[in-house]
DNA sequence: TTCACAGTTCATCATTCGTTCAACTGATGG
DNA sequence: CCATCAGTTGAACGAATGATGAACTGTGAA
């Protein structure tokens, strides 16, 4: 290979990239995390776990959906680290991971309602 | 109908629940806004628009993907209104809708960054 | 131990999603 | 006007996703 030359095809001037590289694993985590908060029942979770735990019949009765789909919801938000889990005698809580989530859930619905 | 009670199946006692209704178009807003940044191509344009102003054809040219490839993507950003589009001569620029959004992106980076 | 309750996991199925090529629009330059 | 560069749009197709009922695990009470 010659030199690094990016070989761009296209005649303007480039604006200042300083591209700090962004390993794909982590570009890939990152797209995870949003992705498992980008589903209207889970982020309804992750809103009602913004006031507290709660336990899994508690937001399926919240939510009006099945334990099983709330269940399920649950291990794609826990399988990101969203949320953390607690057993309690017979019945399991669930909570927002750290107060870093709890304000990437704030902020996008306040991105929301203030956008519309 | 009786009264509005809850008839929760369940006997545990129930923690604070404050719920502020929360409107579900709201929900399904954020959860777009969520869903438009969880793939990790699309993300990856956002990153790149941290650091100022691109036009397509360098998008296209960072992530080694077609045209067209960026364009759909910039159309879901755009429609969630995360990103902006100015027109320069023949090129057309995008760039980050405000710091708000910067700062969602910035935040689930360095979650995955400090993360597993 | 046996039953019931609280959750999870599995498999299925319909829906949504992301990429791609081809065709199209729109501005610039000759 | 015509050619070209920059970008968008549409359709097609395979891959990933989400909900659901049935079967399973684990805990507490009788």
């Amino acid at each position: 290979m010659d030199d690094e030359t990016p070989d761009c095809g296209h005649d303007h001037d480039h604006p200042r990239v300083a591209h700090e590289a962004l390993a794909p694993h982590l570009l890939e985590r990152a797209a995870a995390i949003f992705r498992a908060a980008g589903d209207p029942g889970r982020l309804r979770i992750l809103h009602c776990l913004l006031c507290g735990e709660h336990c899994v019949s508690d937001l399926a009765d919240e939510s009006g959906d099945g334990l099983s789909t709330v269940s399920q919801r649950l291990k794609i938000l826990r399988a990101e680290r969203l949320v953390t889990r607690r057993r309690d005698g017979k019945h399991i809580f669930y909570g927002l991971a750290d107060e870093h989530v709890a304000e990437l859930v704030r902020s996008a619905l306040d991105h929301a309602r203030h956008d519309h």
